[in-house]
DNA sequence: AGAGACTATCGAATCGATTCGACTCGATCG
DNA sequence: CGATCGAGTCGAATCGATTCGATAGTCTCT
């Protein structure tokens, strides 16, 4: 019998009982707010160890508070794709990280677009967390305003009461670009991460970009049009991941010489590196044959090649989401802040093959 | 003035007021759990949704129900660490979708050795899950167990309480290494994970095993030492990763060819993708000049070679997780679980050089 | 028409703590 | 010596729901 099943759950009732003082007076031993004599806590904290009370229940406790110390931290569709980016990772990190030093924890939900019922409504939270870029609105977000619930996201979704980590996807991606042009690049190419649902990765209609939920990748479309020659293929990418950058990569590449693109911006190092593998098993050098961007700035150790890629330190991305949280907890109206990131050349991009310069 | 600070929270007997109910009734309404005329039911929801109501508050009924709805998910040291490899994200994919089936949450804890505070103190949690191989002991094993809240771990904590799934290490990482034998090799190195805080990649020396920390990570270099020839060298690596993996096998590798290893197991993909890539970069070819085992049966899209590897389906095992979970919560007392894992040859593994046979 | 069953509703107890205001008792002060 | 103060303790209210048992009313069956 290892288990007393029997013993009725022990309160801080059953604690203060046995101490001979009052609940309040055990509460105060507990949660040492209050003055409470050394002698009489040492009685308290003994009952405590004789009926094995573990410290009191943190649900009453939360409730009494008006604060569960939890915050739900919020990402689309399965965990396991949401964290296959390494980059997702970084950013988690982070945000776990500072989250860890204010004593806060995790609850990790998954908002699928198709279930009906709120994961929400059942959990009680501090605040909500996007930490990834996800879809433009969510039903959640109704909810939480509903419960005056503070938000804060990274980019999505879009709305007045969620404060954001602010990042200039367009200009960024538009630098990208700008570095393949001033190499002599004059056939260009973009591999979008998913605009909404996952769709096989094809050739995208450059007008589908109005349609596109996830506001960040219409973003980083967008800033690659800007530059890119009009007419430049557009592929969006069923996943954001290295197979699906491969694919991405072969509906580009595979194709005659003479309209080959000589420089492709991908929207994530990922994609840039299934580019650059697909480039490889096409019998083209990088980047004497083919240039590739990424962006994030991730380190991919099985990769050879440096990517030329937008940095995004993806840790302090994570820590500056879990800043705005903590001040929004506080009582603060943090506003949305910019986070800035920068172009780092790497070893895949050069001038365009059979251009002139240095 | 988008918020309207002042209002008081609206609670359930604001509601219930509104609509000229009791407390109870509009209770029954929210939960669905008694019976109520359709009538009332409107009256209710109408004034719900005229005073902004969210419905019932999940504190106040996780407390009055006793249950949260929500279970700890126990990871060591940082979740950048520990979700780094395929295997942990398959596996906690795996859980993911279990316990969403049954409406449940997972708060994510960082169990980290150096904080003296339990994070788990301040949480309420139904059940807890240790769903990666950690240290075979945790204090925090002690509080849960004495607050009766029924764990479920895969191969650690070792502890009465702790319900496992359990996999034979041992047997099969004999089996990874019997694999090489019968295929001629004679000399034969082992990789191991850590087994306990991080050291520099280093040569092991066997004796040490003995104070191993990670129980998986033991019962796999035991499993490699009971059919390796006996002195086969062990490297500890820092990291379970690919940097580290090729760290070790450099120190295997760059050796004098006459007692190079033409054998390694690892105890991992990700460590033996590591070595894979060491061994080419030193001009060896797998598997011609070194056969290479891994561990797990990830996808690793950007290594071109399929690893012979010990198949252990992560998704499954998260799932089987999941379900003991479900029977703990449920009453039952689940016993501890075998789940079985299988050699799978792949390209890495050849007959040793030099040696004859088909 | 009266017994029995069922529906709809309500009041009160309860979950397990925290916290506010009040009270007691010595010690300190003028 | 009486007023004041602070430390230590306690009782009661409170957080916001769920749920049990009671009650009144309606319907069915014989």
């Amino acid at each position: 019998m290892s288990r007393p099943r029997q013993t009725r759950k022990v309160t801080l009732r059953d604690v203060a009982d046995r101490a001979g003082v009052s609940i309040s007076t055990a509460s105060l031993v507990f949660s040492g707010r209050g003055p409470v004599a050394d002698a009489t806590a040492e009685r308290v904290r003994g009952a405590a160890s004789d009926l094995g009370y573990a410290g009191p229940d943190p649900l009453a406790s939360s409730l009494r508070q008006g604060r569960s110390g939890t915050v739900a931290v919020i990402v689309e569709d399965r965990l396991l794709h949401a964290f296959r980016d390494p980059f997702a990772l970084a950013v988690l990190d982070g945000l776990a990280q500072e989250l860890d030093a204010m004593g806060t924890s995790m609850l990790l939900l998954a908002d699928h677009a198709d279930s009906p019922d709120n994961p929400l409504a059942a959990h009680a939270v501090d605040a909500a967390i996007f930490p990834l870029c996800g879809r433009s609105d969510s039903p959640i977000v109704d909810h939480l305003t509903a419960r005056h619930i503070p938000m804060v996201g990274a980019g999505a979704p879009v709305h007045d009461e969620v404060v954001h980590v602010v990042i200039d996807e367009r200009g960024a991606s538009a630098t990208a670009t700008r570095h393949l042009v001033e190499l002599g690049h004059t056939r260009l190419a973009h591999v979008t991460m998913p605009l909404g649902a996952p769709r096989p990765t094809h050739t995208l209609d450059v007008d589908d970009l109005e349609a596109a939920t996830y506001p960040d990748s219409r973003e980083r479309a967008l800033g690659f049009l800007d530059l890119a020659p009009h007419g430049s293929p557009v592929v969006e990418a069923e996943h954001p991941d290295v197979a699906e950058g491969e694919a991405a990569a072969r509906l580009l590449l595979d194709v005659d010489p003479e309209h080959r693109p000589t420089g492709i911006v991908a929207q994530s190092d990922l994609l840039a590196a299934g580019v650059v593998r697909a480039a490889r098993a096409l019998g083209l050098a990088v980047p004497a044959d083919v240039s590739v961007t990424g962006f994030d700035g991730v380190d991919l150790p099985w990769l050879d090649t440096r990517l030329t890629t937008i940095e995004q330190p993806g840790e302090a991305k994570g820590r500056l989401l879990g800043d705005l949280t903590r001040r929004a907890l506080a009582g603060e109206s943090p506003a949305s802040t910019p986070f800035e990131v920068r172009l780092r050349v790497g070893d895949s991009t050069g001038r365009a093959p059979g251009s002139s310069g240095a």
